[in-house]
DNA sequence: CCAAAAGTGTTTAAAATACACCCATGC
DNA sequence: GCATGGGTGTATTTTAAACACTTTTGG
């Protein structure tokens, strides 16, 4: 059995190829129907769902992983990325969830480098819910989409990544605008808004967000309306790249 | 020679002791004669100086080693520290600074741990000047403050890892008083005001400085005067650790 | 008594917040 | 035509920034 052989592999051989005791979490952040979700993996045999996770390669720049892991569980090339903090507590060990995970599948190993501790580099991503395909690596049995108020079941510290990894989001929001890089091309005034309130957890004042947004500058109003709307149809907005770049030297402001 | 002995078996075996590929370097702030200041340590042989840094023991929490490193060099416990980045390039390697340190020294090794590549943790750390003894690790020749606007010439990523740090901490000083660490117990008002400047590089109004201090509410006048001044006597304060923590909760302000 | 630094205001400007009105669209 | 959501504008409050005067102290 192919699988078989490439895990043992994994686990025997692994350490020549990743440097060992560091591990990097993905806390993939995309915004669909008015809610804000995170993509999570459901590990095979042992229960529990995780943060999309990996290592680094031996000559491989650590936000390259990062890059490489998210490609691989979403398709998606350079993505929005931000490290956030790294986990560092001994206690934090693997090694109980991988001989479990062995035991379960099969396969044999007494020692293996992915028993030993690990410290994990914690990233966030933001991406395009619409663009992602989600795909479950040859160890999972599903690749999901949660709402962040409704998070399952997680393995071992993930639940308190993805807090870190929230708290973090929240602030980067009141100081770069990067809610952008969770929503398409073009978009209404009304969803931006949206995904702000989903991030922030709160409601806003849709005159003031509106008026804050547009002072900023790196808004482009479309001559484009959402159609096929109910009541009043709102126009679409393209983020300007340009005016984006300009403003983050001169600062951000912040949201309420 | 006992420190021959001691530097040959790090190299070959402290890999039993410490996690692989994973070390940890500190910025380490102080406040003195109104200027903002480094401590620095100058390697033995090889040139230059580098912000201190080790190791993290197998079974150690990540923050404890920081807690560990600064203690050894400044003498102090309890030590506000702050985790603000990873420098995960590949390209960072200490492969050859180590093997000329190693040559020049006189101590044969050809592999090594100490030769493979290096993720580092970035810490910056805050301390009260005057408490603090420098004193070198047994590799470095020196331990000394350095001016931030006068820093010498330093190895590898050093002083991007500096950078780094700097910015961190004026971005953490507008949410969190964190220059209280940098001060003794107690301080005048021209005092902190001085070490704000300091850190964020630029002058703040007296006036509204002292106003907005005071409104944040953790900061306690003494009945006590500076004694032995020219011109009028400032007041002393302290910090209120108490309203201090309310306050964190509600969040702070940010100066000009 | 005067220069220099510190304490305590006030005035002005800007920004955040709250709120009101009109417009378009589908039912 | 009316309920609903969207565009635009104004008043109010709050906060930041600019500025002035008085007090204390050593020389």
């Amino acid at each position: 059995m192919e699988f078989k052989k490439e895990l043992k592999d994994h686990y025997s051989k692994g350490h020549e190829k990743y440097l060992r005791h560091i591990s990097v979490d993905c806390v993939i952040f995309g915004f669909h129907e008015n809610d804000l979700k995170v993509l999570l993996l459901k590990t095979k045999y042992a229960g529990g769902w995780a943060l999309p996770g990996g290592f680094i390669l031996k000559n491989e720049h650590m936000d390259a992983s990062a890059q490489r892991i998210l490609k691989e569980r979403t398709g998606l090339d350079e993505i929005f990325l931000e490290q956030f903090h790294v986990f560092g507590d001994p206690d934090r060990s693997t090694k109980k969830i991988n001989q479990q995970f062995l035991k379960n599948i099969g396969v044999k190993a007494d020692i293996s480098w992915m028993f030993e501790r690990f410290v994990t580099i914690g990233y966030y991503a933001l991406v395009d819910f619409t663009k992602v395909t989600p795909s479950p690596d040859n160890i999972s049995a599903a690749c999901e989409w949660f709402s962040i108020y409704q998070l399952p079941e997680m393995i071992l510290d993930h639940h308190h990544i993805f807090d870190e990894a929230l708290q973090n989001l929240r602030m980067q929001l009141n100081f770069h605008p990067v809610g952008f890089n969770l929503l398409g091309k073009k978009f209404t005034m009304p969803e931006l808004q949206k995904l702000y309130e989903t991030i922030l957890g709160k409601e806003l004042d849709r005159r003031n967000f509106q008026r804050k947004m547009l002072a900023t500058g790196i808004l482009k109003r479309l001559d484009e309306t959402k159609k096929g709307v109910a009541h009043k149809a709102p126009f679409y907005y393209k983020f300007d790249l340009r005016n984006y770049k300009k403003a983050l030297k001169s600062g951000m402001h912040s949201f309420e």
